[in-house]
DNA sequence: TGTACATCAGTGAACGCGCGTTCACTGATGTAC
DNA sequence: TGTACATCAGTGAACGCGCGTTCACTGATGTAC
């Protein structure tokens, strides 16, 4: 019961305390769930990123399967919105981290569910013919290194400065999210969403997300 | 003195209590110098901003000038040796905002001195005759009236989109380093200093400062 | 159908801790004559 | 050169607060016979 309430309730205060008031336990039925508060801090780290992976998914979802760019940019919307949504969850899982909280294992795997996303998307622009962009610049061995590592676990086909590109894309999106969020652009940007849609195009244009099938 | 000494010392924690434990006085004390802990936190902030603003401009001051990329690589370089050294006050500007706490008017000067020098740097570049890279994109009209009264501000001549793209490269800087920082990107990269390299090349490169002059 | 007992979800008081803030104070340093 | 007083930098005890955690408890629900 009080499980399913934390899980559809979200956090909007961190403490164990103030998750209790939240529901409306007293502080110590949280015991009954969670061995102690960083499990809690745990579970509700894993809420925000399965409920941000979620939304990205369905709102990508929405858009045609040969929209590549247009399926990059639902995706970084529904993330925006999501964030400006639950400002909360969303600095629980991206912002300043929580000093002496050591993230466990369990939290890699739904971490991981919008970057596999932005993979999957390229995957499917190559697939479908859309000649990916050349090398621009050389890359050092050492990060091609570990792009080479992290192709053979995706099991992917994507050239190493493809993938390069997609892990800076993944960086700009919530880079630029945060930007926004932690008020660094104030004075500066009035339109958020308009100036969010501008980069995130550019980002999808520099992807190749925009470039014509079978013109490689 | 004792405000001599917390200027030198930074702030490792930013609780009232850990400044006045970390400067060897006891905390009442610091009610002497700040009126109340908001103060002392703008302190901090201002402090935070300052040293990294000095240490961009002093490695970004020893590069030839007109070696515009050596100069936006250096920048990026110090920032990130800033950050990685001081990572308490790293996340104290640029991490989630302190609940309760509202930035005063003091912090936007020291903070805006990075993103000047990101300017500074591509008004040499365009003054050095090295080519402005072209739109590759429309913007739209909200945006580029953004950007026109941050040009009116910045007395620039620069172009909207250029502008925007160094909106943009100051985003991605802070986001690339707190991507690392924050360990979202642990697991997958091993040699951060190269990866980062490589990303602020590619972002020198979009900005154009790598361009011959003269070949506009 | 009724009674006896076990399980379960949550309560409420208490603890020790670090926090921001106040207040009366102490003792060293500087200034006036 | 010596005394009297003011200023200053910092001390130490105390406050009320929210925190994570413990513990004995209560009362509702489920199960056995």
């Amino acid at each position: 019961m009080a499980r399913r309430q934390l899980a559809e309730h979200g956090s909007s205060g961190l403490s164990l305390r103030a998750v209790a008031r939240e529901v409306g336990m007293v502080s110590s039925a949280i015991y009954r769930y969670y061995p102690s508060r960083d499990d809690l801090l745990t579970a509700l780290i894993i809420d925000a990123y399965q409920a941000v992976g979620e939304a990205a998914e369905l709102a990508e979802a929405g858009v045609r399967r040969p929209d590549h760019l247009g399926r990059w940019l639902a995706l970084t919307g529904a993330v925006r919105d999501w964030a400006s949504q639950h400002p909360q969850e969303y600095a629980l899982i991206f912002g300043s981290p929580v000093p002496g909280y050591q993230a466990p294992r369990d939290t890699v795997d739904p971490a991981a569910r919008i970057p596999l996303l932005i993979m999957a998307i390229l995957h499917d622009a190559a697939q479908a013919g859309r000649p990916v962009p050349a090398a621009d610049r050389p890359m050092p061995r050492s990060v091609r290194t570990d792009l080479k590592a992290l192709r053979g676990l995706l099991a992917s086909e994507l050239p190493e400065h493809q993938l390069g590109r997609a892990v800076m894309a993944w960086t700009q999106l919530i880079g630029s999210i945060s930007f926004e969020l932690f008020g660094h652009l104030h004075g500066v940007i009035v339109d958020y969403q308009g100036y969010f849609g501008y980069q995130m195009g550019r980002i999808g244009h520099e992807l190749g997300l925009d470039l014509r099938p079978g013109t490689e």
